[in-house]
Formats: structure tokens, sequence, C-alpha cells
DNA sequence: AATGATTTGACAATATATTGTCAATATGAC
DNA sequence: GTCATATTGACAATATATTGTCAAATCATT
């Protein structure tokens, strides 16, 4: 195997193992508010602005059906409500309800004490550095797989 | 939302993505040599040397019963075989078969192909530079995690 | 306007992952 | 050696995700 093999590979699992590291740390700052990490991603996706389930699943990069899920759990909780789109008939808008805001509200402090922690451990510049990367990173994957498909 | 708790989400909401593109590229790699990314995953545990499923589920940080069920299924497929563990009567060691080598062989030539499109994409330097970043990155979050727990 | 292509949610079927429990086995303290 | 503890695979139950299909709705082209 080449190195250039080993440094992608080395990647992509270090990838999975950090995916599981945030997947646990939100739903750990997510539980005492009642919400999962799902719950939690969903309910964030529309806080800025109400969205089709389907523009929900767009945005994250996730599937339609599982944001559907999601999203009807939310609102048989109550922290969510379907409102008519003006712009498509059967595509319903996702919104937050006053609850579901309270919900993510009360997440706040445990979310920023974690993130202080977590720019004083990597330090000021090489934390927003480290973000750079990543989203490069995945931009760079994007192209290479468009790439791939179009050959 | 202070600022570092947008670097924090935009960090994760990243990694989620980029666990799905390296995902879908894992996959694209493996299909054609009879695989899916999980089996190509857990017979790429093994290669180096036989472990017992639940050595395997620690070393790439997901469940037993996952590896357990990706290895049966491996095994049906004669890609993998059981051996008696020396040092365990129940836990036998997860071994890849002659076929099982010759599979993860055949994904050899795509996937160097794509590792040096991508180390070409970011620089060679970059490259090797991000994979350290993502590895410290999940060092701190490791540590980060643990201070969690004893408190 | 008409029409073909695309998007959307609903629904079902299947695949995959997680959680909990159990008995067998191994490990460590003494 | 003995006993408490932890690890392991087997199994079951449940939760979650993916895939495929369908008709309604929208959009783009003409």
């Amino acid at each position: 195997m080449s190195d250039r093999q080993a440094l992608l590979s080395g990647m992509a699992l270090t990838v999975f193992r950090l995916n599981g590291q945030f997947l646990d740390i939100a739903e750990g700052l997510a539980r005492p508010a009642g919400l999962t990490a799902a719950h939690w991603q969903v309910l964030g996706a529309v806080l800025k602005e109400p969205l089709p389930v389907a523009g929900i699943a767009r945005a994250m990069g996730i599937t339609r059906q599982a944001v559907q899920r999601i999203a009807d759990l939310l609102a048989a909780n109550g922290m969510v409500e379907y409102r008519p789109n003006p712009a498509h008939r059967r595509a319903k808008l996702v919104a937050p309800t006053a609850q579901g805001l309270e919900a993510v509200e009360r997440i706040g402090p445990a979310h920023a004490a974690f993130a202080d922690r977590l720019v004083e451990a990597l330090g000021e510049d090489r934390a927003a550095e480290m973000h750079e990367l990543l989203r490069a990173l995945s931009a760079t994957l994007e192209t290479l797989a468009s790439d791939q498909d179009r050959t």
C-alpha cells in the first residue's frame, strides 16, 4: 500500500472517529434538554428560517426520509410545527414552536462551555484554522467525487 | 450564539459531511471488488494481524455487534475465517482468507489512483498536515470528553 | 397553455445499528 | 488457588437508516 493510500485511509478512519466523537458530544449536550443529537440537528436547521423537509435534508446532506422521520417526531413532541408553504402546497414548512426554541436555548450554556474548552485546548487561531481546513477538505472531496461521476 | 459555539457547530456539521463523503468514496472503491465500505473496513482491520471481533470493534471505535454482523457476513462469503484463539477459547480470531486478500487487492489500484488525485488536489504537504490536524482534533476531543465524564 | 422532467412527501420493505441480557471465559487481587 | 470483576460472543428486541415506488405538485422548455 502506497504512502498516499495510507494517508487517505488514515484520514477516512480519523474522520469516522471524529464523526462518532462529535455525535457523542452532541448527544451529551442535547440530552438534558430532552433532545437527541438528531433532533437538535434538525431543529437547528430551521432556527434561522423554516424549511421544507427536503430542504433540510439538502442543507445537511442526509436523506429526506431520515429528516422526515425526525421532523414527525419533533412535531409529535410539540417542538416543531408544519406551516403552509406559499411556494409549494405539499412541501409544508418545518418551523420551531416556542417550546422548540426554548429547548434549543436550554442547550446554549453547556454548548458554549464546551466550545470554550475546545477553543482553549486548541488555541484560538488553530481552532479557526482547523475549521477552515475541514471545509477545504470537504470541498476538495466534492470536486473529486464529481470528477469521478463524470468519468 | 457565540462565535465559539458557531465554530464548534460548524466543525461538527463539516465532520458529519466529511463522514458521508468518505463513506461514499469508500463505497465506490469497494463495490467493484464485491465489497461494501463496511466489509472493506472490517477486512482491512485484520490484514496486519487477525483479531477477535471485540478487538476489531475496539480498534475502530464501533460496536462489537456491528462488527460481529459484518464478520459473520464476510465469513459466509468466504472472505474471512474464524481461527481458534490461543489466548481465549471463545473469542475466535477473524482472519482474511485468500479470497478476502484478493478482494482487498483488487481495490488497490483505484484506491491508489484516488489517493493520488486527493494528494495532488491538496498539495503534498498540506495533505500530510491535514491528517495530522484531524488526529490532533480527535485526540483533543477525547481529552475533553473524558474530562467531562470525570465531572 | 401544453408537456416532459424534477421535486416533494407518503408509504412500504429491507438493511443496518444500538441496547440490553446472558452465560462462558479470562483477568487481577488477595 | 479463590473470588470478584471485566471481557467476550450469542441472542433478542428495538431503534434508526436506506432504498424503492408512487402520485401530487412544481418547474422549465417550448
